[in-house]
DNA sequence: ACGTATCCGTGATAAATGTCACAGCCAAAA
DNA sequence: TTTTGGCTGTGACATTTATCACGGATACGT
């Protein structure tokens, strides 16, 4: 398994320290997941802190029927929270993180992030900016499952949507859909055709088109 | 207004560097609230991290239309991890925090936050403590509102009150539980007098007494 | 003790969402 | 091509929660 520096440099520019960049490089493991693969899941131990380097990961949430909703989607350039958290404190995963897009991940071993924090005033604020994002992400998820109705959660996950795969073709089905927002296929469905008869999107197997 | 040196020993007994100890005694401000003040609003600047030292606070989210939910208690010895993340960015509160009862708060200036980081170990592994607790608190949260009917949540809402009061008895009103809860009296009325024939709890005017 | 605020209980009804049932359609495999 | 399985559309109905309306109860100030 090669390292490949030059994408740390790229995707982490406010990581700066050539000694911070040289012990990623060599300590870290670079994976490569395919769309849908899990990377992380419910109860889980996390030995690793993953660095998104390319593509793009989506971190859920469960109950014990298995119900689900997405929380956030994780980009180039960022990491996981919860995999802080965890790796800090050598807790178990609260959350599930599945590929979104075939994706290129660094893992680094969890018992270097605390060590870091003093050594590397970068990483330590980018540590600090990781848990800032993603507590204002929460906060969001949290406002739109308490104060939306689902029409409105629908719209918003297919920008979501939309803006990460950087596509306005969107492949996926109603019961999908329906998982993530923690519904129904059949409410989903009908919201989608009052969505298509408002001239906002297109729908067709397997795909929905944004228009606009 | 004194400093209250044993305060924080006693109630911040992790956070064991004297010359970390020294500097807070020397550097914050003790302030102390009523039952239903006003901490921190949404929108507000933070220049000040609270320490909460005694008593419990609240932290509430809020929309546009000014509908509300609560986040989580704070309790002696812990702190808001949104004005960590907001005082290391200079950024402004997402949330409303209110004194739940009598308070000590030991706040501190904002601009320390950073430096003690590197400087004082007990200080970053409080901060990351901290991170860890709010974040786990924010997923709970999350589950319940989606996951949870309105009875369950209610039922959680007045353990979680109980227990941050010490007391099994409440003192409120059936219109302020709706609003915490996002929710609205009648239903809340409704499901209380469910509760109460079940035999679970007694209702009086502004009093709800929880057996067992 | 009286008047008045607020709080509480509850029926009737509406809106949002979930559940069940079933039919048609499309796509990939045989 | 035919079959098969998954995806979609939709009516009918159930459940949960919100809204409206209003009357009675309780505490508090004067």
């Amino acid at each position: 398994m090669m390292s490949t520096p030059s994408a740390i440099n790229e995707n982490f520019s406010e990581l700066v320290e050539p000694g911070l960049i040289k012990e990623i490089n060599d300590l870290g493991k670079v994976v490569k997941v395919h769309t849908g693969d899990k990377i992380m899941d419910y109860g889980g131990e996390i030995i690793y802190m993953p660095l998104l380097v390319s593509g793009v990961l989506k971190v859920l949430r469960m109950d014990r029927d298995s119900n689900e909703l997405i929380l956030y989607y994780l980009q180039a350039g960022e990491t996981c929270a919860m995999s802080l958290t965890c790796c800090m404190a050598h807790e178990k995963s609260e959350i599930r993180v599945i590929a979104e897009e075939d994706s290129a991940i660094v893992m680094l071993p969890s018992e270097l992030m605390d060590s870091w924090m003093q050594k590397y005033p970068s990483w330590k604020s980018f540590v600090m900016k990781t848990y800032q994002t993603r507590f204002s992400e929460l906060l969001n998820t949290i406002d739109s499952i308490a104060f939306k109705r689902m029409d409105e959660r629908l719209v918003q996950y297919l920008i979501d949507k939309s803006t990460v795969n950087n596509s306005h073709l969107l492949e996926t089905t109603h019961q999908k859909i329906a998982e993530e927002l923690n519904s129904t296929r059949e409410v989903i469905s009908r919201l989608l055709k009052q969505l298509e008869n408002q001239g906002k999107i297109e729908l067709g197997r397997n795909k929905i088109t944004l228009k606009l």
